[in-house]
DNA sequence: CTTGCCTCTGACGTCGATGTCAGGTTTTAG
DNA sequence: CTAAAACCTGACATCGACGTCAGAGGCAAG
């Protein structure tokens, strides 16, 4: 496939992914009158390079991972590894503190929902409802560490 | 305090604390010659921006939040509690796909541990030690969702 | 052949949080 | 008092992942 159906698929742009050609996290192959042309699993590899980005790598980062990833062998192994271990170590730390983020969230709404009901049961407009982001959140189902306090304290974070 | 005790003991550039001001995250007390002061507690708000920076917030967005932080009134709910819930599904979003990029960086390093494991009952060297970081990963311990495959498999992201 | 769409290279623009530098004033330590 | 250190404003620089535009060529359908 040519450059522009491999961008939709992955779901980038056709800048980025000259972009990551450029960077050299991409080969293409080329026609005799130089369009750059992929295959199916061209798609997957974009799509796992946006993922890199977006978990905050940078390009040298990501270039520095491929090695491990496009041919694992014995050459590849050490410093690679060591690389990776470090960036999942930085993953690891920007996780909890995104946690931690969404844990101050969770209080701050809680104080002001609990706003809205002194609000609510003191003021005159009785058939006020909340609208629906004061509603009890779900928590997304996975990962929770505890926490589901926030109850009227000063300053929450 | 001035404003270079605040910055380290927030942990942040002065450079930074003045541009939380201009953007209206921060204000000051002026001293007559127009040096800043504060007081204690804004070393923990100064904090709190900062954690929300890394957050992946926007200086606009935390602007937009604030007024929910500063006078949890019935004036600030409305708005600001819409945006807090939508700020905390991106945050949700976010952390998803950040396990999931762990876990892909845990299949790959499983693979390339498998890698050195069989060069090592091969290899001449026997005594050959792989590094720190190709021992099992502690996990973390909080968070974690299930996956610890990863054997073998060709491309596995 | 022409028309419309895709692609190419190359370059410059952007945006946001910060670094940094200049030139000047204030505070602090000796 | 004086020198060093901290602070002020204002401005320009940076960096990284793109957007965007220009000018030229490729390719299929009518």
């Amino acid at each position: 496939m040519r450059i522009g159906e491999l961008a939709s698929r992955a779901g980038v742009s056709v800048r980025s992914v000259r972009y990551y050609e450029e960077q050299g996290l991409l080969t293409s192959t080329r026609s005799p009158s130089g369009q750059r042309h992929y295959t199916d699993s061209e798609v997957e590899r974009v799509a796992f390079i946006q993922r890199m980005y977006t978990a905050g790598l940078s390009s040298r980062t990501i270039v520095e991972l491929m090695p491990c990833i496009d041919s694992p062998s014995e050459e590849t192994s050490d410093a690679a590894l060591e690389r990776m271990a470090l960036e999942r170590e930085r993953l690891s730390a920007h996780i909890a503190d995104l946690l931690r983020t969404r844990d101050t969230l969770d209080a701050l709404m809680a104080t002001a929902r609990a706003h809205q009901h002194r609000m609510r049961s003191a003021g005159a407009d009785s058939d006020w409802q909340p609208p629906a982001s004061c509603r009890p959140q779900p928590l997304s189902a996975a990962d929770r560490s505890g926490r589901s306090d926030g109850q009227g304290v000063r300053t929450p974070w």
